[in-house]
DNA sequence: CAGGTAGCGACAGTGACTGTCACTAGTGCG
DNA sequence: CGCACTAGTGACAGTCACTGTCGCTACCTG
């Protein structure tokens, strides 16, 4: 009975959060997702290449979002502002997916492994931005290194909200790159 | 015939490097490295808590040579500054590493559930280094920032420096970490 | 209505990892 | 010298994530 299969791969996803959180993770295993979402183990598979990935579904979305402001940045302005400008765009979405953010964020921070698949999705997406920012002429490793830098920035900011959601995303974004400039401008070259 | 059970694990560690790089790490199996290393399976799972984990047996090492060095650091010095100089000392073993260090990059670099090991070892570590920050008075966030900010251009300076070995780590450290800088400089804020 | 195809069930198989129990080579101690 | 004691191991059974394959059926397309 395939109607379009999104319905199954939905079923899935919403079994898959269920299960983890009333289990924990490492207890819930891919036939009992699968049965909750009545389809067959194999199923399961079909949809999602591994047994984490079901919570990371919509991170190319986000990369995608990404990129794109990189891409769509005006002219001028200096690697890090472009990102700035990219995260605070991209704050927008994640302001609305808030509650659903936020037992997330529990899970794979109580669960190593998906904490493991969290950071390799995080370096990705940095490496999407460092790309992004080199096709707009910025030089190889320096763009690397912004793109690295300004995300570990951003994840700093997003901390920060999530902790104390009651001032703007923007505001954190804003402190957390000054916070960078402060950094930078105490280092002491040739020590 | 346990001797000290030191020995095992060496040849275990030996075996897995060798077939990683015979057969590559997914055409490996554990019975594969045992058998070569003269044991049983299970004896490899007695001395590794999972397939990857023996290419990162030296982690916890490095970690604590740069905490140490972090919490030596001379007063005065920027958080920046102080994570320089302990990168510095930490090179000077990487340096007598580098035969070895260089076929295992290439391993982990062409092995996604390697990278997602590496990418977790290299949070717990920056993690270490921003406590070990904290001990020194600087605020929470802010040690974060550092640290991660800093480990990132760490590997960075490394990346080049292992590229092309001719000039000193040391050079690629100064050059990297005022890399940072400059990027910091750009910043403008409010845009 | 014929033919293709996408999503699925069923089944068998591999391989990473775990729990358990019994054995044995060393080690400390009288 | 002998006697517990322990750490490292082998043997074995079991679970579970993940994969390959085959055949079925609901849908779509002409």
């Amino acid at each position: 009975m395939p109607r379009s299969g999104a319905e199954a791969r939905s079923r899935l996803k919403q079994a898959a959060l269920e299960l983890y959180r009333e289990n924990g993770f490492d207890k819930t295993t891919t036939a009992e997702i699968a049965a909750r979402a009545g389809v067959t183990e194999r199923t399961f598979f079909r949809h999602f290449p591994d047994k984490r990935e079901v919570l990371f579904d919509g991170e190319a979305d986000l990369r995608e979002d990404l990129t794109q402001s990189v891409s769509e940045a005006p002219e001028g302005l200096a690697p890090l502002d472009i990102l700035l400008r990219a995260f605070k765009n991209a704050g927008r979405i994640m302001e609305r997916n808030l509650p659903f953010a936020e037992p997330r964020r529990d899970l794979i921070a109580a669960t190593p492994t998906l904490r493991e698949r969290n950071l390799a999705k995080a370096a990705t997406l940095a490496e999407a931005l460092a790309e992004a920012l080199r096709e707009r002429g910025v030089e190889d490793r320096l763009a690397r290194l912004a793109a690295h830098a300004g995300w570990a920035t951003f994840q700093h900011a997003t901390q920060a909200w999530i902790s104390d959601p009651t001032r703007g995303l923007d505001d954190y974004l804003d402190g957390a790159f000054a916070d960078l400039r402060t950094l930078g401008a105490g280092v002491q070259l040739g020590q």
